[in-house]
DNA sequence: CGCCACCTTGAAAAATAATTACATTTGACG
DNA sequence: CGTCAAATGTAATTATTTTTCAAGGTGGCG
């Protein structure tokens, strides 16, 4: 656990002085891993022999001990946290907040993600005869994110934001098919019936959706993410990040498993697009 | 700097005994941290005061401030930076990278953002009449993404990948709209004359794009990113994810700018979701 | 209330670690 | 082959930390 909040938290188990040491080290931790042990002990008024059984209560080895764990929790810093955004934030202040939670998110996603279903999405995707992406709401985009990604593929690509063709869609769809549908929360009915429709043709679904909800109950393959919820804001943010994190994670899978031949192709792609640019 | 990386990168400046310092550490840094100079002579195979001339050397006062620069960089473990995907990378190796290089995008786009654009923008986008969203290829899905999220505000937005319809409704444009334009390279024709076209009718032109590209030039107001460029592979990821997030952004200003009633809003949007969903 | 046991604290000594001063080695160059 | 400067090491010095031990409190209990 880091240091720094170890001590806030044990601040009521210290004896007297070793509870000035530990105020003095949180009010200025930075000053604390840059002095020495008479230092510090002058600076919390207590003898230097405090200092040090204060530095072992804190299951370190001893004073130097102590600064090299400090000084590690200070960088480390608890790097990106969830913040909310609160009603008298200034534009830094909330800037801040959603390009931190943002991160965060993608961390927690991450650390969530199971690299073997990861392989076996590449798996079925490269096998695929046809590939569908499917969205609604805000979900939409990163389907169609996904889209622009594998259409480069030279593999028959689609994504709907629209029901009724995404059953038209899912009616025609063979055992070669795979479609991917892209949820939040899994809870959406519409997409449910899909996943189902498909898999009666024994299509391959794959969903990029909350595990154990009722989406990933229908799908042949879950790719699931434990993302902190965005509560107070009353539309999805976070989650949409790390889903097209997701896709991108899937493409990249996808090109490494098609080898240098193929990576031909996504340059000819890139190429084609200067026409449609200003030159430098 | 971080100093593992500093240590690395300037290998070729050491002296012979210097360089046996340097590569112990580099061998195995958490045991550096944990030893004393003279046994970490001792494992370099020099005297100590070598390696304390080593450390003097990476600008530390000595070799306990060069312990503590040494701690604070592995835990630290420099955090997030693009790292590129190896051929030979399964799939958790390419998946990390992925998900990494996307927060250290996030992390460089929000430190290259201007807060007072970010102001300006939402002040312009409190004050439209009417807003659209225009981006084209992969830019679409962002443009899509903030059509989703601007459109709970109750105020007119459209959004369009189409060239033609973005003309058409530039042209029938007036002073009070808003057209925020999306363009990672900020080199796309089309978006250019687009943003060229508002501007003759007197429309404000927000552009999500490179600074000193051909589009900023032609936009009332820039928000610019600096983010790393994704080049070895041959499709945008990262830039899209600090677009979107960017919304998000605007999207929340937008939101703290209305004030608590507005929100009532929000979780009446929310609200609406609940007949398309199965209940827990 | 007072005594004892125990805990807390600090002074000083001892031990450890880091730095400095200086001597030796090494190697480049005339 | 000698000279000089840079590099390295030895040993002494200094700084820093840790230990030991004694003094001062604190609270429990007769």
């Amino acid at each position: 656990m880091n240091t720094l909040e170890k001590i806030t938290k044990n601040l009521d188990t210290f004896s007297k002085s070793e509870r000035k040491v530990a105020e003095v080290i949180i009010a200025s931790p930075q000053t604390a891993i840059h002095s020495s042990i008479a230092a510090l002990a002058k600076l919390a008024d207590v003898s230097e022999p405090t200092v040090n059984r204060f530095c072992r209560r804190l299951d370190t080895k001893g004073f130097p001990d102590f600064k090299l764990h400090l000084a590690q929790s200070l960088a480390n810093g608890t790097p990106y946290v969830n913040r909310h955004v609160d009603e008298d934030d200034g534009p830094e202040a909330y800037t801040s907040k959603i390009f931190e939670s943002s991160m965060a998110c993608l961390e927690a996603a991450k650390n969530s993600l199971d690299p073997h279903a990861v392989n076996r999405a590449v798996d079925i995707l490269t096998q695929a005869k046809k590939i569908s992406f499917f969205g609604l709401g805000a979900s939409a985009s990163v389907a169609q994110d996904a889209l622009n990604k594998f259409f480069r593929f030279n593999v028959p690509v689609s994504s709907f934001n629209d029901v009724v063709m995404m059953r038209m869609s899912c009616i025609v769809s063979t055992e070669d098919d795979v479609i991917v549908l892209i949820s939040h929360t899994g809870r959406t009915k519409a997409m449910v019936d899909i996943a189902n429709l498909a898999r009666q043709n024994d299509s391959t679904v794959i969903g990029i959706t909350k595990k154990e909800s009722p989406l990933a109950a229908e799908c042949s393959l879950v790719l699931s993410m434990d993302v902190p919820e965005d509560t107070d804001v009353y539309m999805p943010m976070a989650s949409r990040i790390a889903q097209m994190s997701l896709i991108d994670v899937l493409a990249t899978g996808f090109t490494l498993r098609r080898g240098e031949k193929f990576r031909e192709n996504l340059r000819k792609v890139k190429q084609s697009l200067k026409d449609s640019r200003i030159e430098k």
